[in-house]
DNA sequence: GATGAATGAGCGTTCATTCAT
DNA sequence: TATGAATGAACGCTCATTCAT
């Protein structure tokens, strides 16, 4: 509501603005926008949240929005960046802190990783990617993981580690996996994070048979 | 004019002239509506499309759109029991085609159908989900899916076909992995679908050891 | 909500319509679709009651509504005309219980009735005159009710029983007093209605002051 | 474009273009907006009149009304607190300048200043009150100018100028009495305003007999 | 840098009325 | 007599965006 609906507009006697917001740094103003409107879009949707509520919320005024984004939908863009760098910031730090040679850790701590983090931030990424189609596939975020993913399934193949011989389909199946069961988790509410991620763990390795097994189709 | 008609002289507000189009059978009217909804949904979403475009291309009046259903959402409900009911019952049928306790069998037939199916309607399924959020343990169409899968790990499982120590687990990173996965597939035209499908339940059946195979962490 | 939207069109196979309304006299048909345009009206106001609820509560199809009304209009005038006569009906019998000279009598009788009826029927007499711009000269009903009134008090005023300098202006206050006291009596249901009516009755017969008193402007 | 716009290419959705009517002091737009509304509400009824009506008159865009008022209704409630305010301080005005004991006076001034300021106002006035219900005890307008007559009804009496056993019978027959026959007046121009209200006030005077008169009912 | 008044195309929805059957 | 599918103009309201200050 805008401050000089009639209500206010005929009861409060004119007085002088006091002009609350000094000039702040950029930085400073563009990041209080962006809480204000991850927050609303947590809320209540992207759609459904307006570049009004954006800036009543961030205590500024509708122009100072279009100082900083074009566009509403610039600020959802720059969400996403956002998130996705430090989504896949998360699952870099856990893969590196194990050793390099160490193939089977490093899945597991990929896998370990993508659970806590996405238990933690499923609404965010949700909001993120629904505004993707799914087969988008130059939806930048999506391909970011996936590659990560795959540089583990391939360099555990090449290692001797477990065979692979079809690496982005056994990826897709974990990346997909990953995600489909941990909503589950979180909707059902059935058990800790840590042993359900471990358990996920194991289905996922099963994936990965030891060289010289037979290949797909042959059985 | 009828004799009992109570007549006053009195000025008539705006009259309607329904002229174009006969009636039609009320089945008629409405499967050309949703015809018409189902394509413009899956041109520009669901949001975007208006139910001005939905009657101009059903080729009736913005009245009639309201005769057929009380709100725009209804429609988006409407053609999501459609394709759910349509769906499901594809593959129940891929399913019943195989012995009662042929249980690999079923489980690929499960799979294989998936893909077939999804690989074709791909497009319609986005479009009915996207509706959903993804963590919505009452969205019927996903429960009924996934029950169907549920029913048969648990099945082959208590034959001792294959052992299933967390049935759901399993069903959800087969139910997450079929579609992730196809939807790389249709993506990326790699492959025709016949044996990228038949990859893919050899994966799938991994995740389900013989019985007798050491437990989850147990490795 | 019509009968064929779609939740119903879908889940009812389609039966044989049981065409349930048989032909019935002009008269019968008048009076129901009356009596559930009466109540609708009552219930939510003229403006906020639309054909289609009318029919619904009457049973018949829309079609029927404009063969005994030519527009929603003409309904509410019927209302009003058969409103109207009740009403100046119930007056004149309470009226003419009295002796042909008994004039105080008479207007008593004409504001205990006034009070009365307007008590018993206040709801469909809002209903019926907020249509109805007050200033319209032309409202026959008003000027029907007035002119009864003022039969009365000009009677009186030539039998000698009472001065009325100005006959219209005391007929206005007492029509209008009597409505709106008894409005303020009905609001706040502070007391019976007959010793109200008796009190109110004595106060408007103090309009008419004993022949021979002083004129107004007088004073 | 400054330096800090977070900016991408994308197709922009229909941009808007306000170029025409410039920036005004929120006051007088307020003002141009309920003059054009107060006009249509009287020449056609609030009903009938569109909001698309009142900023076509107002020489403004459909969104300008919306950032002054949240509904066409509040426009209409705006509308009647400014009529109400300036109805009960006529009325006040005209009172405070009879001294306060001359209750006589008083009275007759309130009567006098009412019958005047309704006659100039009387379309204002239906088109405000025909939207509340007549037995409304909240409506605070007409609260209001009934506890301003009730307050010199019951002053006189105390003050032993009159006897008032019922006094807020007497203050709703002078109310509605007044109103009712200053339509009269207004519908048939028969006569000048200023001696018709004298004439009126004459006869409400005659409803508070002098102290010692017999009470009602015991005539 | 920051403001906020102004914009207007476009939305979903309503409902009195018509008329072929 | 009775039906009900079909109509379409019109409604109140939204909101991303612009730009003079």
């Amino acid at each position: 509501m805008t401050a000089n609906r009639v209500e206010t507009a005929m009861d409060a006697p004119a007085a002088a603005r006091p002009k609350a917001t000094r000039t702040k740094p950029a930085e400073v103003r563009l990041e209080e926008l962006m809480a204000a409107a991850e927050a609303l879009f947590l809320e209540k949707g992207v759609e459904a949240t307006t570049v009004s509520e954006i800036v009543e919320r961030a205590g500024v005024a509708k122009g100072t929005f279009y100082h900083y984004f074009s566009a509403k939908h610039e600020m959802l863009e720059a969400l996403e960046r956002r998130y996705t760098q430090q989504f896949l910031a998360s699952l870099e730090t856990a893969v590196s802190a194990c050793g390099a040679q160490d193939w089977h850790g490093r899945l597991r701590a990929w896998i370990t990783a993508s659970v806590a983090a996405y238990a933690q931030t499923y609404r965010t990424h949700d909001m993120v990617y629904t505004n993707h189609h799914h087969l988008d596939r130059d939806n930048p975020a999506r391909n970011a993981i996936l590659a990560q993913l795959l540089r583990i399934i391939e360099g555990g193949a090449q290692a001797g580690v477990w065979a692979a011989p079809r690496p982005r389909m056994a990826a897709l199946l974990i990346y997909a996996g990953v995600h489909g069961a941990t909503d589950d988790l979180i909707a059902s509410r059935a058990e800790a994070v840590a042993p359900f991620a471990q358990a996920l763990a194991d289905n996922c390795l099963r994936l990965l048979p030891p060289p010289g097994a037979p290949a797909d189709g042959a059985a």
